[in-house]
DNA sequence: TTTGACGACATTTTT
DNA sequence: TGTCGTCAAA
């Protein structure tokens, strides 16, 4: 026992309480960077070391699997080895494990497969195509965001018919209920139907529910403001049995509303989970009294909130940037100059993030910084098994291991060309329907009643080959069927001749997110687990080993933490995003503040905002951007603003309001570049001429490195871009922006 | 019937 | 920037 409060003795008296009151249910109100984590992983820590519970009775769940690893990776830690048995993992990924041992309550086989966003759509369009609705007004996104704002809201298909009230139109109860039959005809199940299978099994079958309401002594929930209707209801169930649920959240940091996380759940708690014990965690490790002023005078302008007041006993730390720049080249050289003065701090690039609202916001970013030579990661944004020729190689992986797998087979069927076209496929989509069989039934069939060509010997050999790599499955390393099947198949041969074909950069990318594919199965036992794994987790699994400056969207910032923040794109219409306040209006900007909150706390000592006159989408007109409202919303005292053209420390939002657009409109880009090159002392002179260096700094017979290529020499140079025989990857056409010169 | 080329188009956030 | 739909050619 004494160790134990040794261990516990870091805490302070409101972390404390939270971690012991063990007997009851809690609601603990944690501002941004109050130690909520070290609290879970503390009380996770004191239940089982205090013998309450053994670690299978634990259920600790979260959003992410970011933070679910980070939690399993603290408490770890603490009893210096990983704990077997323990219930921790996202609201998905622990309902699928619930419903791989039940589907056939809910009509699934158990080897049912889990569908994304991109197969959710398809399905849609099918259905739409089969019962001739009209997608050209509305088409399947708006179909799939009702569906998505029924499950959000635990709402069956079922329910939608029985209801009194026709609230919705025809169609989109006729795509719902047609959309979750063929989901059961296929075997598959989306995001949403893993929490709303896994309620109705609970509410039909009642062993079951004991079975688990026995099993999980204590319940505990990290980010609870981001909970849904649907997933709330589901720790309900489970909650009911020893009725302890200790939930972590900050009505401050709900920005996840479009997924149906509604601020009134957290509000709710109390009259949920029948108690009312809240502890509110107040004291901020993170920041310095500066950044922390700015957060809290900015999320002061929110209404609907339980209200917190932030304090630190930190240091004041300096003021806030604020600066304003033309156009997001310019932005990305002033942010460049600043990290570099940063390096010269010896300061690391893993401790140095920049924070965008939009994920598309790193193009800029990521063109100087590979100019200048600057290392960064993505995190989130394009994520890894997202990308087409990932999906496309998991596609031939997944119809191998389940020939039943209609979704998969449909979408490599003609990839690579096989000659087999829409008609085709609708005709072999009807076999399957009418026959109730598989596509893959479905496509046998219809090679014994068609006509010889090209494409049926084409055809025939894919099916044949797929049931040879059906029946190797069991008897060969996965690995190595894998990389079988890519070649067998001919998809890799496909993307090397584009590669060869095209000679552009993207191609290799292709080839090279291929090789890590397959070397990240090395990871799993066999195909089956790879599968399961990738369907719920679609984060990229950077390795934060290397030094390199972190680039991601705030909404992926969440529970992160950094010594310095970049905050860019912070302009009326993008932050606040214009879309946002169109949709939802009031509610909308509030959570777009709190967005704004949630952004400036991730920062520990220094934080600069930077905002970009010109339109970001630099093909469109020259529409002007205004500074977001956000920046005026600060407090003046604790900013330090740089000289800009249209924003100084003396101009009100509303004046800004009043600049007319005309006056920007007659300067050519040239002339934009001198004034603000003028007014800006922020940008080095170097920094102007590291671009003009870059492209004639190169003579034919240089020897140059690419990011990917590796070494090579340059063999002739044309305008912009220079022919260069690469070392291992024979000639190729490239920018000259993308290589840098060697000096031996 | 399938394929390739071409232009139009839209671009928030994610389990 | 990259995906989608349309159109003409094979």
């Amino acid at each position: 026992m004494i160790n134990i409060e040794k261990n516990l003795g870091f805490l302070n008296n409101q972390q404390l309480l939270a971690v012991k009151k063990t007997k009851q249910s809690c609601l603990v109100l944690a501002g941004a960077g109050s130690g909520k984590t070290r609290v879970l992983t503390m009380r996770i820590y004191y239940i089982l070391a205090s013998k309450l519970a053994l670690p299978n009775q634990i259920l600790s769940v979260t959003f992410t699997n970011k933070a679910a690893n980070e939690m399993r990776s603290r408490v770890g830690d603490m009893f210096n080895r990983s704990l077997e048995g323990w219930w921790v993992g996202t609201f998905h990924s622990i309902c699928a494990k619930i419903l791989r041992s039940y589907a056939q309550e809910v009509g699934l086989k158990n080897d049912f497969v889990i569908i994304d966003k991109e197969d959710q759509i398809k399905l849609i369009k099918n259905i739409c195509e089969i019962e001739k609705i009209n997608t050209s007004e509305k088409n399947p996104n708006y179909f799939l965001s009702f569906i998505d704002r029924f499950k959000n809201e635990s709402l069956t298909a079922n329910d939608i018919n029985n209801m009194k009230e026709k609230k919705y139109e025809k169609n989109v109860i006729k795509i719902y209920n047609i959309y979750e039959k063929e989901l059961l005809r296929l075997n598959c199940c989306d995001f949403g139907n893993l929490i709303l299978h896994c309620i109705s099994i609970f509410r039909n079958n009642k062993n079951i529910l004991k079975r688990y309401q026995n099993q999980f002594k204590y319940i505990l929930v990290d980010e609870y403001q981001d909970i849904n209707f649907a997933q709330q209801k589901w720790l309900k169930y489970l909650y009911e049995g020893h009725k302890n649920i200790c939930c972590v959240g900050d009505d401050d940091q709900s920005i996840y509303s479009w997924r149906g996380a509604e601020v009134k759940n957290i509000l709710n708690f109390e009259k949920f989970f029948y108690t009312n014990t809240i502890i509110r965690l107040e004291q901020n490790y993170r920041s310095t009294k500066k950044i922390l002023n700015c957060a809290s005078h900015l999320i002061s302008h929110n209404k609907g909130r339980y209200g917190k007041k932030l304090w630190s006993e930190g240091n004041i730390g300096d003021k806030i940037e604020v600066k304003g720049h033309w156009e997001t080249k310019e932005e990305a050289q002033s942010i460049s100059s600043q990290i570099e003065l940063l390096i010269k701090d010896n300061i690391s690039l893993n401790e140095i993030a920049i924070l965008m609202r939009i994920a598309a916001h790193t193009r800029a970013l990521e063109e100087r910084f590979l100019n200048i030579g600057l290392p960064y990661r993505i995190v989130g944004g394009l994520r890894f098994y997202e990308r087409k020729e990932i999906k496309d190689a998991i596609a031939y992986l997944r119809i191998s291991n389940n020939l039943s797998d209609d979704l998969a087979l449909a979408r490599i069927i003609n990839v690579p060309r096989r000659g087999i076209g829409q008609i085709t496929i609708k005709k072999i989509s009807l076999i399957s329907r009418e026959k109730q069989i598989s596509m893959f039934d479905a496509t046998r069939e219809y090679l014994r009643s068609a006509k010889n060509s090209k494409g049926k010997i084409e055809i025939n050999d894919l099916i044949s080959k797929i049931l040879k790599w059906n029946k190797l499955k069991d008897d060969m390393n996965h690995i190595e069927l894998s990389e079988l099947i890519l070649e067998d198949s001919g998809y890799m041969k496909l993307v090397r001749n584009e590669n060869n074909q095209q000679n552009n950069i993207n191609n290799f990318d292709k080839l090279d997110n291929l090789y890590e594919f397959i070397n990240s199965l090395k990871e799993f036992q066999n195909l089956g687990s790879f599968l399961e794994h990738i369907s719920l987790v679609s984060e990229n699994e950077n390795s934060s080993k290397d030094n390199k400056i972190n680039l991601m969207t705030i909404h992926s910032a969440k529970g992160l933490e950094f010594d310095h923040v970049f905050l860019i794109g912070w302009e009326e219409g993008v932050f606040p995003s214009k879309r946002s306040i169109e949709e939802r209006g009031k509610e909308g900007l509030e959570e777009e503040r709190r967005l704004a909150y949630v952004a400036i706390t991730r920062a520990r000592k220094t934080v600069s905002i930077s905002f970009v006159n010109q339109n970001r989408y630099s093909y469109a007109s020259h529409d002007f951007n205004r500074p977001s409202r956000f920046i005026n919303e600060l407090p003046k005292e604790d900013l330090e603003i740089f000289n800009s053209e249209v924003y100084n420390q003396e101009s009100s939002f509303e004046e800004l309001n009043q600049i007319e657009e005309q006056d920007f409109d007659n300067i050519t880009p040239g002339k934009k570049r001198l004034i603000s090159y003028n007014n800006n002392k922020v940008f080095d002179e170097w920094d102007f001429n590291q671009d003009f260096e870059n492209t004639n700094l190169f003579n034919e017979g240089d020897k140059v490195l690419h990011k990917k290529f590796g070494n090579g020499n340059i063999l002739k140079i044309e305008g912009e871009t220079a022919q260069v025989q690469f070392d291992k990857f024979g000639t190729k056409m490239i920018f000259l922006r993308y290589i840098n010169k060697k000096f031996d």
